[in-house]
DNA sequence: AGAGTTTACTAGATCGTTCCATAAAATTCG
DNA sequence: CGAATTTTATGGAACGATCTAGTAAACTCT
């Protein structure tokens, strides 16, 4: 038997030699249009079978100069919530007829730029990014000029880009005037990094929240941290020092509130009764932890459904078009 | 302003016109290769950031007829462990120079074929695949037919093809082992299903442990269920009704364990003390649910790595190559 | 039966890039 | 200084598909 890479690709002109017609009619047979006879189109797909065709879709995308490819780029796809997002948005795509290729970037804005680059040249008609943390917003306007892109969560500072997001501060509103209502006074506001616009619209909620009750707002209470369920640990290590005296917290995201329950129990604290936690997103493991946790449900499936509208209306009229989406947040209690 | 779709992509040509040198000039500036002097190169870098080029790999590929990108099928993101690997294969993938991309077939046969052949007609260099439930072998064969591809995670009965998977015989042996060596005679196997070869693996495992302590094998305490979050919930209700006087379980992975410990706390039992419960896989979120989940704990950056090396074999010998790569798997007791 | 219409089919040009063969210009060398 | 070599540069063919325009035959229709 041969090796794999001796026998040269088979292409529509070896099935027109076998079939005994010309390029056009194989052609033709492959996108199932009409202009070739029943026996003509028997003898085609014949030896299609017997050669063990593969069509070669760059080829025709460079002819035809369309693609249905589109692509999703997920800043973190080890949180469940971007997981979810991302499995709601290829499904949504998938209806549209498109074909969804997703990569990561794990918050490498490096990697980041490659993959757009990658996903332009290789002819994505459009794409979704949830990007990383730091992402620069002019370089981003530049790989995206004259492309269809949407942003997804995560919105960026001077960055005029359709985007579909949820409704942070009136989320964090409602986590924290929760809160207040259980009798919490000082209250710390854990992770997520103050460079994003996601952050400050949450703190923001947090803020107007705590003021409208009476409650002052310390800057000291808002404490940074990566996204991420150690970077919840570290914040509420820096929160226990800090903010010594704080009774509860909204946290950035329910991987960091998660991050920050270890912490808590490691340093003798009983979640729920010694001190009160409330997360955000509502993935399907906060209602798993133990104590459950208190969170704003987010719903990824909507948020997915909605970037994929936008970029496909992007796709229709052109790169221009920017429009928003912003999915609502509540609260739900555990 | 012109809309994006009435001006024309910007090609080499044009580069080529606008720096005043040939097509291959700028061919070779673009891989930068030696023979283009310097300031014919500068020339050419200006055009392009001038003219927006954006470099077209499908063309390129169709002359070179190779390319870098490698996908990933995997069959459900939403859950941690395979989220995990496919980010453990992708820095895999990457750092050998590739360029990954994935996407999710949901347990879908139907997706996987169509993502299968989509990623085989777009050029792809070879493939990962995590199959859905009931992949037909024959199926599957077919479509790898001369093209490098690898299986992770789960065996395929009756299927040749390089696979790196974990011991799973010997991982549900030790988990089974520790819950006798706690007292339990009466142990279900919960969750997954029968007519996989993960599953027959961990239930052999079970199995001989089971008979090497002198307690009896009982097929009734052997309960399917789809290998999910729901699935654990259905397997342990059943279980309650079925496998009534069972004292403790082993699950199929930890999903299904995370399911079946909600499904036992809404039945009034609390785990750990009126139920013992070992999952499978050992994601990050076993450690944080209450009680922490004893798990066999299975490396998925480790399995992924090796994912990838077998690929990279693959593509380098010929699609024929076919190796193993069996991680270990290794009891955590929380 | 001849004009028009539909159906089946085809050769050649084309998409954007890389490879090849060739050649002019610049450099080194004896 | 002329020959040998290296550097820089080029136009045409090729990759595998689609599109366009066109032909030959088979059908309709007065």
């Amino acid at each position: 038997m041969l090796h794999a890479k001796d026998k040269k690709n088979v292409t529509i002109v070896d099935i027109a030699g076998a079939a005994g017609v010309s390029r056009a009619a194989v052609s033709l047979v492959l996108r199932s249009k009409p202009g070739v006879g029943r026996e003509a189109t028997a003898r085609v797909e014949q030896a299609m079978h017997e050669l063990g065709y593969v069509y070669n879709r760059g080829a025709a995308n460079l002819r035809q100069s369309r693609s249905s490819v589109v692509g999703m780029i997920i800043n973190d796809l080890t949180n469940p919530f971007f997981a979810q997002l991302a499995v709601g948005i290829d499904r949504a795509l998938q209806i549209s007829g498109f074909m969804p290729f997703m990569a990561n970037t794990g918050e490498s804005v490096l990697r980041q730029t490659e993959l757009i680059r990658s996903m332009r040249e290789h002819g994505a008609a459009g794409l979704i990014v949830c990007p990383a943390l730091d992402t620069d917003p002019n370089e981003l306007a530049a790989l995206a000029q004259g492309f269809p892109m949407v942003l997804a969560v995560r919105r960026i500072a001077g960055l005029r880009m359709a985007t579909a997001a949820s409704e942070n501060t009136r989320g964090a509103h409602a986590a924290t005037t929760h809160l207040l209502s259980l009798g919490h006074r000082k209250i710390a506001f854990l992770g997520g990094r103050p460079s994003t616009i996601i952050h400050q619209e949450r703190v923001a909620g947090y803020r107007a929240a705590l003021e409208a009750q009476g409650a002052a707002f310390e800057p000291g209470f808002v404490i940074e941290s990566l996204p991420t369920r150690q970077g919840g640990m570290d914040a509420m290590t820096s929160a226990l020092s800090a903010a010594g005296n704080a009774t509860a917290a909204l946290c950035f995201n329910d991987i960091v509130a998660m991050g920050a329950m270890i912490a808590a129990s490691r340093h003798g604290l009983q979640v729920g009764r010694d001190f009160a936690i409330v997360g955000f997103d509502d993935i399907a493991e906060a209602a798993l932890v133990s104590p459950a946790l208190t969170t704003i449900a987010v719903n990824p499936e909507v948020l997915g459904e909605n970037a994929a509208r936008l970029l496909l209306n992007q796709i229709r009229e052109g790169a221009g078009a920017t429009g928003n989406y912003v999915g609502d947040a509540r609260l739900v209690v555990r």
